[in-house]
DNA sequence: ACCGTAGCTGACCGATCGGTCAGAGGTTTG
DNA sequence: CAAACCTCTGACCGATCGGTCAGCTACGGT
């Protein structure tokens, strides 16, 4: 019972985002993505080229966007970057929460994928920027913790409504890098 | 050409944790870890019933750690919870940041291991003192936040003295939660 | 000198992994 | 109608995984 055309590619993609949200990249196999998506596993290698390839397909536009996020953030000086900083982190992590649990799953690994290659680089910037330029060690160390705490909430599975968790989380990282929150 | 008895079995150990913190559970293979130990891998299997073992016995001092200090911050009420759990947690996340490491490369199936069994309940804890029990969702994010952020710094591997960064991250979660680091 | 045992190993096992391939079935095109 | 094509599949493949087992070596006790 083929389905049309086009949507057994999207429902794949739909069904490896759950699993390696779930269970990580290793811990997901063709044989449970194929099984969650009602096919078989030769129909996902007919649609991507490899196992690999979905990760990329996952991957790209969270990538993509740190990358454009940091650009921005590069055009900006010192204390005016902070504020933009947090916002556009958050945002970026509350979107592709999914995405951010796959990574967390497997970062080790992860971060020599080639799609991930950005990651070191922008989030070199986005501490750069989170500290107000500082390098001093606790402004590393600030942004690292507010880094990964807003990526750890995101990922996590809190149970509190979007808004409010978009709001704390910017009046917590900016309270965390030492900014009043008016 | 066989070693003293007792040095193998914490040579294997040892290099078990340096692999599990960098590839992740999965990502380490038996013949990895017997290739770190200079030994074969059925000599792994003499010493330790599985590769579950391995990690059950590593990962148990760092989850007892964590089951007293949230028995110690259940007898204490409200604000007084909050500074003893900071620097608590973050103490034990020092201590023990290469099981961390494990632990987030693969957080989706580790939390159903038999030896993590108690980390929800001890985080649940852990998070309720932090957010000097209360049950806001405001302060439900903030704990997370810090749990998660401090937990992220200590894995990463930032070139901070040691000292420095425990007085940091001790700060920086303070301020997080909202409370005057004096 | 003999034996029992602890430490260790190479060879091997079944299971599962990601991936390949010839071809079935349906639709579109000439 | 037939040829070309897209979608999808069952059967199969080599590699690698965690784990087993018979047996080798060295040493301590008697």
């Amino acid at each position: 019972m083929p389905r049309p055309p086009s949507t057994m590619r999207r429902h794949i993609l739909d069904s490896a985002l759950r699993l390696f949200a779930e269970h990580g990249f290793k811990g997901a196999s063709l044989h449970d993505i194929a099984a969650e998506a009602h096919c078989s596993k030769a129909s996902l290698l007919y649609h991507f080229a490899s196992k690999d390839a979905m990760l990329t397909e996952l991957l790209t536009p969270p990538a993509e966007s740190l990358r454009a996020l940091s650009e921005e953030l590069a055009a900006l000086d010192g204390d005016q970057a902070v504020e933009p900083a947090v916002r556009g982190y958050v945002g970026l992590a509350m979107r592709f929460h999914l995405e951010i649990k796959i990574i967390f799953a497997e970062l080790p690994d992860m971060l020599g994928h080639p799609v991930l290659a950005v990651i070191p680089r922008a989030v070199d910037q986005l501490a750069d920027a989170l500290a107000g330029r500082s390098d001093r060690p606790r402004a590393r160390v600030m942004a690292q913790m507010v880094i990964g705490g807003v990526a750890v909430t995101v990922a996590a599975d809190v149970d509190v409504e979007q808004d409010m968790m978009r709001a704390e989380l910017t009046q917590g990282a900016l309270r965390t890098l030492g900014r009043s929150t008016s």
